[in-house]
DNA sequence: ACCAAACCTATGATATATCATTTAAATAAA
DNA sequence: TTTATTTAAATGATATATCATAGGTTTGGT
């Protein structure tokens, strides 16, 4: 049965997760994706970081967070110029409703964790930690052809 | 931190984990993808379900498989006519190219699991599946509104 | 037989993931 | 300075995720 390989488990868990986090935001009427909350909360904490820097703190691609981005403006939660410095770059800065926006979402957030990880001790949650690190590390891409 | 939250890492793990997997069967240069190999497995070893059930054994969506199954006929890895019994249905049957294509990617699929896994005792992996297990529990999506 | 409900697949719309490439700009090298 | 390399962002193509709904088909109730 699928349950028994491991990695299905750990999919459907993702999964779920974070269908259940979509859902609480979604109940609240706010209108944002969890992962056009995540790359707007790290650029409200690093808004230096590029779309590449970006990426690679969420786990995204470049490409990935070039879109989620898009959106973001479109939505009016950011506004983005040309950086005088290096006209390659671009600056970016959250707009008042961008930060009412991730004012509102913060404590669903947080509620969603604690609901999330509900019946689990700290030890538990520190075993899981590193045994995800330990998979993590064995999936080492190597960087060779 | 974003890897202080344990979401994130069961993000970034189950995100390696496939990058690594797919890189290896790219590497064997064989031509499907990751998510089309887990959905031709599933039909060949039990063809007579639905798009619908099939999406629920693979965590997926009736609409992801669907559009997944047609991709597979595309490749002629998988073969559809409408059901005689029940003309809302479709039979499948798995291509010759399917099924050879499924033996070539089991041996990668097994040894990407236990590459992925290496240094993990069994009670670890155990303690893992059940710690992964209450998370999702947690996470009841509620029928009602 | 008829209508309503349930069912299965297909599909449109939008968001995200990934790879590869393009464009523009900055920097290093010659 | 001119050229080559590197870097940042944007974009095209394809695959997958999700929601909603449309089109047929079967089934259940009357």
């Amino acid at each position: 049965m699928l349950n028994d390989i491991i990695f299905y488990v750990l999919d459907k868990t993702i999964k779920r997760y974070r269908q259940y986090a979509q859902g609480q935001i979604d109940r609240a009427g706010i209108s944002i994706t969890v992962d056009q909350w995540l790359v707007l909360s790290v650029i409200q904490e690093s808004p230096e970081l590029g779309q590449t820097e970006i990426a690679e703190r969420v786990f995204k691609d470049q490409a990935s967070v070039a879109r989620i981005i898009d959106l973001l403006v479109k939505k009016e939660l950011l506004v983005q110029s040309t950086s005088r410095q290096d006209r390659r770059r671009v600056d970016r800065s959250i707009t008042p409703q961008g930060h009412a926006l991730l004012q509102d979402v913060a404590p669903i957030i947080a509620r969603n964790r604690s609901t999330a990880l509900q019946g689990l001790s700290e030890p538990a949650i520190e075993q899981l930690r590193q045994t995800l690190e330990t998979i993590y590390a064995n999936c080492q891409t190597t960087t060779e052809g």
